[in-house]
RNA sequence: GCUCCGGUAGUGUAGUCCGGCCAAUCAUGUCGGCCUUUCGAGCCGAUGACUCGGGUUCGAAUCCCGGCCGGAGCACCA
């Protein structure tokens, strides 16, 4: 330890290279079979998200097969378009799955495998009220259904079809000590007299998701279950169904809840919000769905890393939108042309212009990449300026370098050519704007991550931009090219 | 209220299972400098954390107990 004091100064010791990222999954057996549960009640939102990129994380580094099942069996949470909507959110995501079921197209097999669980005593029939049953149960006591036979069980069971809704249910058996009063009997079927959207009236028993999805994780031999956490509770449940029919329980992987700063990730909340006209549709910029996020132009591979990131601990995370512009900013940062966009344009006529410093002026399209070539600038003494510099500039009385061409002053309402030499302007401390000439300007708007709209003028060539083009707009930020309306851009805001 | 889970810098993470190599990793953010005819990128630097209190131990971010804080579930939603 003194010896250390004297300075006797290590090399520096090698850090271990620890792979970074994912934590390796337990109760690896070869390869994995993994699933996206979704329920289609509405576009996916950014905590599906981690569900799906962790989902095929794994399955990328272990081998396996990704199963996107459609959780429909609520007649009554069941948007027709999500399906698609679903589909497209995923490949947006680049998240493939080899095979897609859906369960509403199942229900003939969760009836036969009721019908197994009725015969083995493991379920039965409960035509208890709701309210007296929860209050049976609160208290550790069986209802008296608990005590049917097998026979008349499936007796009821083929009657319930024509029972009326919340005339009966079925209960899987669990154990009515339990202290959790959450897992005591659970239901398993229930009648639901609502037209179910894909398959209409076919069927008024319908299994509860915890049913339904035991039987399927088991029939599509899925190994691990990554879910969050508030289904720990379900993951108990639904350990009862395995532990009756003899199933071996797949790894069930618990994360936990993720929140993003300043959004509402609720499908229900967005579907209110949009119904009642506060949000513009799935895709306001101020929810969490995908079609959002894409739209505010975050690239597929930023939400990637930051899931990864995350990895799926138990402990709660709220993702800072800071933190994906951190990660989205170098994936923009080398495909973005750049282009002059003034916002809150102010009008200046620049006296004393020399002709000869007038004209086209190139300027690159990337200013690392020369070779992806130039745009070219008309400059004129009319021209848009930013309010902001403006203002800036008659209030400090230092001149202004118009990017690439000449520094000007204000004085007296008036603004007078000074130079063209740039070493004047470094002097001088000035601040470097960009400029679009009056001629040649386009309108643009940039929607903002609040949905303010900002107005502003936009450099001649943006007219060769297309939808979904992402362009940095020099000195202001990256932005999405949104809609193209003639001669008129409209972007949304990435960031800066 | 009951049951369960969690708590490392502003944020996200590594380390916690098997106590010492942790005066704690990496990233991002923030601030400062250099560079740059973008407030982008790049380079350099700085800042900043083990929820609290006990206990076990030669030694605790790591094990045990309790508090505090946060989250989830709790009738036929997924």
């Amino acid at each position: 330890m003194e010896l250390e004091k004297l300075g006797v100064k290590e090399t520096v010791v090698e850090k271990r290279r620890e792979e970074k990222g994912l934590v390796d999954l337990p109760n690896l057996k070869g390869p994995v079979v993994m699933r996206f549960a979704p329920n289609p009640s509405g576009p996916l939102h950014i905590g599906h998200a981690r569900a799906a990129i962790l989902n095929q994380e794994y399955l990328k580094r272990y081998g396996g097969r990704l199963i996107l099942r459609l959780e429909d069996t609520d007649p009554r949470r069941v948007d027709p378009e999500a399906y698609q909507m679903i589909e497209e959110d995923l490949t947006w995501l680049r998240v493939k799955w080899q095979e897609r079921v859906i369960q509403s197209d199942r229900i003939p097999l969760y009836y036969e495998h009721a019908e197994k669980l009725i015969e083995l005593g493991a379920a039965y029939m409960c035509t208890c009220e709701g309210s007296k049953f929860k209050n049976l149960k609160d208290e550790s006591k069986p209802c008296p259904c608990r005590e049917l036979t097998v026979e008349k069980n499936l007796d009821l069971w083929k009657k319930m079809d024509s029972m009326p809704e919340g005339g009966a249910v079925l209960r899987v058996k669990t154990d009515i000590n339990h202290k959790n009063p959450a897992i005591r009997d659970w239901v398993a079927m229930r009648i639901v007299e609502d037209e179910h959207p894909r398959v209409g009236s076919k069927y008024r028993v319908y299994p509860l998701m915890n049913f339904a999805v035991t039987v399927d994780d088991h029939l599509l031999g899925i190994t691990h279950v990554l879910r969050g956490k508030d289904h720990l509770a379900n993951s108990e449940k639904q350990e009862y169904l395995y532990h009756h029919f003899g199933w071996e329980i797949p790894t069930f992987i618990h994360y936990g809840r993720l929140k993003m700063e300043d959004v509402a990730l609720s499908t229900s909340k967005a579907r209110k919000g949009i119904e009642e006209g506060l949000y513009t549709g799935w895709d306001d910029p101020r929810l969490g769905t995908i079609r959002a996020i894409q739209r505010r132009g975050i690239k597929p591979e930023a939400l990637r890393e930051l899931m990864v990131e995350i990895g799926i601990k138990m402990a709660d995370t709220i993702v800072s939108w800071k933190k994906i512009y951190g990660l989205n900013r170098p994936l923009l940062e080398e495909t973005s042309n750049r282009y002059f966009f003034i916002p809150n344009p102010v009008k200046v006529e620049i006296e004393g212009l020399p002709k000869s410093v007038e004209g086209l002026i190139k300027r690159p399209l990337h200013p690392d990449f020369p070779e992806r070539g130039y745009r070219e600038l008309n400059f004129e003494g009319d021209l848009y300026l930013p309010a902001d510099d403006v203002g800036d500039a008659k209030k400090t009385g230092k001149p202004l370098r118009l990017i690439d061409a000449v520094n000007i002053k204000f004085e007296d309402e008036k603004v007078q050519y000074v130079s063209a030499d740039l070493e004047y302007a470094r002097k001088a401390g000035s601040k470097i704007v960009q400029w679009v000439a009056v001629s040649s300007g386009l309108k643009a708007e940039i929607v903002m991550p609040d949905t303010s709209i900002l107005e502003g003028i936009l450099e001649a060539s943006g007219i060769a931009l297309k939808v979904d083009d992402v362009v940095q707009l020099e000195r202001f930020g990256f932005t999405r090219v949104d809609q193209v309306n003639g001669d008129k851009i409209r972007f949304y805001f990435a960031h800066k």
